[in-house]
DNA sequence: ACGGTGTATGATTGCGCTGTCATTGGCAAT
DNA sequence: ATTGCCAATGACAGCGCAATCATACACCGT
C-alpha cells in the first residue's frame, strides 16, 4: 500500500520530504511566510512549482477553522447594477488565494437571513453584505461573527464593522436640487422596487422639493425595474400631473424608460423635458441625447470591499466601525438644459 | 475541557448523541437518505433542526474526497451575457447543497487553464466551462477530470460529458438569410472582440452571403463590444461601403450602437436600412422602432448545466457525450421590414 | 429449524492541514 | 562563560466528516 500513488496530487508532505523540511514549514510558506527564513522558503517555493502542488483548501479549512471564502450577499442577480460589484470583487480576489462566493436572496430579508446562516456557518474570510434591511437576527448574527463583514452600497446605515457606499437620500437631492437650478419647476419622482435605498432616493427627492415648497409627483411601482416599467411609469405620471417638466428616477432602467416613452409622444429633450437617471450605466452616454444620470462606483464599491475584507481577516472586530463614503457624481448630459 | 463548549456551532457528533444515534447515520440522513430508515431520519432531522446543525463543508469535502462546488468558468463578468447564465446557475443550485463558484478568464485561455487547475484541485461536484478555445493542456485536465463537465455556450465543440448551447453559425445564417428574404440586398458585418463564437457567426453570415453571390462588408474590433463601438464600426462600413442597406451584428451591443448612429444619421429603420442584433437583451423591444435580433436563452444555459451537473455527480463520464441544443429565435421587429 | 439474503446501523480510521507548544541554535548583554 | 532572548523549525494532535468494513436482525423458502 505504500507503492507510489498514482494520479495523485501532492499534499503538503510530499512537498515537505522533497524539500527536506517539515510539514508545518511548508504550511507556513504560505500562511505566514515571514515567519520562515528567505532561504528555506525558496527552496520550498521550488518544490512546489515543481511538483505543483495546489494547497487543499478543505483541509486547510477543517485544521484552521476558517476558509479563504469571502461571501458575497447580493439582492439580486439581474441588474447590471450588481454585476459591477461582482466584477470588482472578483478582480481585487483574483490570484489572491481567496474565492469569492455569491449569495442571491432576492430582495428576501428572510432569505438573506438564511443565507447568512450558511455563510457563517462555513467560517468565511469575510462576509460583504448589500443590505440595508437585514432582520434582527441578521442583524444579530452579522454583529456576532467572528469575521469582518462590510456592509455596501449605503453609507446611513448601522455599521458593523465597515461601510462603503454612497448616501443616496443625499445624491437624490442634489439631482433634483440640480434640475431646479437648470430651471425644471414641477419635478417628478420615478420609481421601481422601493426598496430601502430606493426609498432614500424618494425621500432625499421628497426634501428638496418640500423645501422649495414645490409639489410631489410620484409614481412608483412594487415591480422590479425595467425600461418597460419607466414607459409605463412616466404615462402614469403624466396622466395624473400633465404639466411635469422633469423627473428624477430611481434609477437608468427607469430612467431609459421614461426617456424612449417621451420620444414616442415626441417630447423635446431636453428643452421640454428634463430627465435625470441613476447610477450612470454605459448606454445613456450613447443615446441621442445623451441621459443625464447620477454617477456611482459600484465596481469600487466591490473592488474596495474584498480589499478591505482581506487586509482586515484574522482581526478583532475594529473599535470604531467606520464608513466609506464613495460618493456620486451628477452627470449633466442631453436631456437636461444647461445650468 | 469536556464541559459545554459554549458559542460553538454543533457538530454530526452532537446531533449523533441527542438522537441517539451514530454519528455515521446521522451523515447518512445529508448523504444518503435512502439507506436510513424513515423512523430513524424523522427523528434526526427534528435533532438538526432544534440545534440548528449545519455540516460543516469543509470536513465533508476532506472526508469525502469530493466538494460541494460547481465552478463556473466564465471569459467575461462585464457582459449582461454572462450574467444572465449565472443568474440561471444560481436560480438552479439554490436550495440544494451545491455552491456555485466563480471564475473570470476575462477570455485569456491561459487564465482559464490555470482556473481550471486550481478548480479540478478542490474536486469540485462538477465544472461549467463557456469556452470553445481552451489550451490543450486545458482540454486534456477536462478529459482527465474525475467531475462532470459541461461545456455551454456553443454546440459544434468536441464535447467531453455534456454540451448544451446553440449554434452560433447556424443561427447567424438564419438571420442573415432572414435579412435578404425581407428584401435586404448589400447586407453587412458588425462585430466586437471575435472571439471563437463570434467568428462562427461571422462564417455563417460569410456562407449565407457568399452562396448568393453578394459581397462581404466587414467591419470587426478586437475591442470589447459596447454601443459606442457598435456606432464607429458602422461609420467604418459606411465609409467603406455607402451603399450598405442592412447589418447583422455579432451582439445586441453593437446592434444597439449601429442603431444610435442610424438616428444621428437620420437613417430611416426599417425603410432605407435593417439591423439586426444577438441575443436579445431587455432593452431592445421597448426601442422605437423595436430592434430585431436573434433570442438565446442564456439563463436555460445556467439552469441546465447546473441540473444536469447535479443529476451526473458521482456518475462516470458517460460513453457517448450529449450535446443539448438550446435553440434560437429570430426575432423580427422594427429595425427590419416585413418578411 | 436452517442457511441465505437483504436491510439498517455502528466502529474504526484517516482525509490534509494548521494550532499549539517544544526545541534548537545564534547572539547580545552581563 | 553564562544567561536570557528571539528567530527558525519541528512534533504532535485533532479539526468534523464519510468510506469501508463489520455487525445485528428481520424475513424468506425449504
Amino acid at each position: 500500500m505504500s507503492k507510489k500513488k498514482s494520479r495523485h496530487a501532492p499534499t503538503l508532505n510530499d512537498v515537505a520530504r522533497e524539500s527536506g523540511v517539515s510539514a508545518i514549514t511548508v504550511s507556513r510558506c504560505f500562511r505566514h511566510p515571514e515567519k520562515v527564513s528567505d532561504a528555506v522558503r525558496k527552496r520550498v517555493m521550488e518544490t512546489v512549482e515543481k511538483l505543483g502542488y495546489v494547497p487543499n483548501s478543505a483541509a486547510s479549512a477543517l485544521a484552521s477553522r476558517r476558509t479563504d471564502v469571502i461571501g458575497l450577499l447580493l439582492p439580486s442577480l439581474n441588474n447590471n447594477v450588481y454585476l459591477d460589484v461582482v466584477s470588482g470583487a472578483f478582480d481585487r480576489a483574483h490570484g489572491t488565494r481567496h474565492a469569492i462566493q455569491i449569495g442571491n436572496h432576492k430582495y428576501s430579508p428572510l432569505e438573506e437571513e438564511k443565507l447568512i446562516r450558511i455563510f457563517l456557518q462555513q467560517n468565511p474570510a469575510g462576509l460583504i453584505v448589500a443590505g440595508g434591511e437585514q432582520t434582527e437576527a441578521a442583524t444579530e448574527m452579522l454583529r456576532e461573527a467572528d469575521c469582518r463583514v462590510v456592509q455596501i452600497m449605503d453609507t446611513d446605515v448601522d455599521p458593523i464593522d465597515l461601510v462603503i457606499g454612497l448616501d443616496h437620500e443625499k445624491a437624490a437631492a442634489e439631482a433634483v436640487a440640480g434640475l431646479q437650478a437648470r430651471g425644471y419647476q414641477r419635478i417628478g419622482f420615478l420609481g421601481a422596487r422601493m426598496d430601502t435605498r430606493s426609498q432614500k432616493r424618494l425621500s432625499g427627492y421628497r426634501r428638496v422639493i418640500g423645501d422649495s415648497g414645490g409639489e410631489e409627483r410620484i409614481a412608483t411601482s412594487p415591480m422590479p425595474s425595467s425600461a418597460r416599467l419607466g414607459a409605463q411609469l412616466l404615462a402614469d405620471l403624466f396622466a395624473r400631473y400633465p404639466d411635469t417638466d422633469a423627473v428624477f428616477t430611481n434609477n437608468d432602467d427607469i430612467a431609459l424608460g421614461a426617456y424612449l416613452e417621451c420620444q414616442r409622444r415626441a417630447i423635446r429633450m431636453p428643452e421640454d423635458f428634463g430627465i435625470v437617471g441613476f447610477n450612470d450605466m454605459d448606454l445613456l452616454e450613447e443615446l441621442n441625447p445623451p441621459l443625464s444620470t447620477v454617477r456611482t462606483d459600484r465596481y469600487r464599491m466591490g473592488h474596495d470591499s474584498v480589499d478591505r475584507l482581506i487586509a482586515l481577516a484574522d482581526t478583532a472586530r475594529p473599535e470604531g466601525a467606520g464608513a466609506l463614503d464613495l460618493g456620486h457624481a451628477c452627470m449633466w448630459r442631453g436631456t437636461t438644459r444647461e445650468g
